[in-house]
DNA sequence: AAGCCGGGGAG
DNA sequence: CTCCCAGGCTT
């Protein structure tokens, strides 16, 4: 639908490098000598989870399980506490069994290549690139949301990021400067991050804004049908909320504990039960032999 | 391609 | 209140 822009993209590679060095936040991981466990523990850990509520439990993590040996060896339900709320603790079991992997089929050893460590619980197309990439230097297209957002917008010159799709690694991967693949990646995650943001990008300090095709093109906002196909969730009221208050009362709890205690925290029987029976379902809660419930063992 | 899966903080 | 967040998995 829209036109094409064209963009010397080769002449903002070194610009936006320069602002990276600039303005890189000072993440815990991003400190030198940073093992692949923790690169991998990092991606993991920020899937739809801000990197600022990642950090310190990133930083437990690492002291309590410093790698992939020592991590397989918790139970789900350490495991499922440590995560505390960090979100969608299917990531959290997921993590474990992706550790496991490691451990039995990598000699614990977090694999380098991406068709190995998309071959993991949890890995998908764009944490196995971030790993390789970030943790071992390989140069190869990452995509998440902010690069599509921000290829979107200075290349393209349209607003939204839109679904995410495989057929958007061509594109990033003809961006992908022959050196400094890992470098530059990390930079066009940061400023979509900092400055090309989702609602309100602020194209004052954007370093790329002399060649944005979307400033070029008179910053159009984004058209009705883009609007159409965002459709963002719905939380409160939702199944994943009582879930989440179920948890809660698990993860709290130092022994097993009745029906009752998780009957207090949603109103609605059907929808309450629905939702405990989906957490015995995905492994993410249990009922010991007096039937009482607890994390899984 | 669309729906589901937590929770918090900014606007 | 709505929106988003270093996504992945299932259908």
């Amino acid at each position: 639908m829209g036109m094409p822009m064209i963009v010397d993209w080769p002449t903002m590679v070194p610009t936006l490098l320069t602002w990276f060095h600039l303005h890189e936040r000072p993440l815990a991981w991003r400190e030198p000598g940073t093992s692949a466990w923790g690169i991998l523990l990092s991606e993991v850990m920020s899937q739809q989870t801000p990197v600022s509520r990642v950090e310190p439990v990133w930083r437990e993590w690492m002291e309590r399980w410093p790698d992939p040996a020592a991590f397989a060896q918790a139970s789900p339900a350490e495991v499922l506490r440590a995560w505390g709320k960090l979100g969608y603790p299917r990531r959290a079991l997921r993590l474990l069994e992706c550790a496991q992997v490691i451990v039995s089929r990598h000699d614990g050893r977090v694999p380098d290549d991406v068709d190995d460590l998309l071959a993991l619980p949890g890995v998908g197309d764009y944490t196995a690139r971030a790993v390789a990439c970030f943790a071992y230097g390989h140069n190869v297209p990452v995509v998440d949301t902010n690069v599509r957002r921000v290829v979107r917008r200075a290349v393209e010159g349209r607003f939204l990021a839109g679904t995410a799709s495989k057929s958007e690694l061509p594109a990033v991967a003809g961006l992908l400067p022959a050196e400094d693949g890992p470098r530059f990646s990390a930079a066009l995650m940061e400023l979509g991050a900092l400055v090309c943001t989702a609602t309100s990008p602020r194209c004052g300090e954007c370093p790329l804004r002399k060649e944005c095709a979307w400033v070029a093109a008179g910053s159009p906002p984004p058209t009705a049908e883009e609007l159409a196909k965002k459709k963002v969730q719905k939380f409160a009221g939702t199944d994943r909320q009582v879930r989440g208050l179920i948890m809660d009362v698990l993860r709290g709890a130092e022994a097993p504990v009745p029906q009752s205690e998780i009957d207090v925290v949603w109103p609605d029987d059907v929808q309450r039960s629905r939702a405990l029976f989906s957490l015995l379902a995905d492994g993410l809660a249990e009922q010991d032999d007096a039937g009482l419930f607890r994390l899984p063992r």
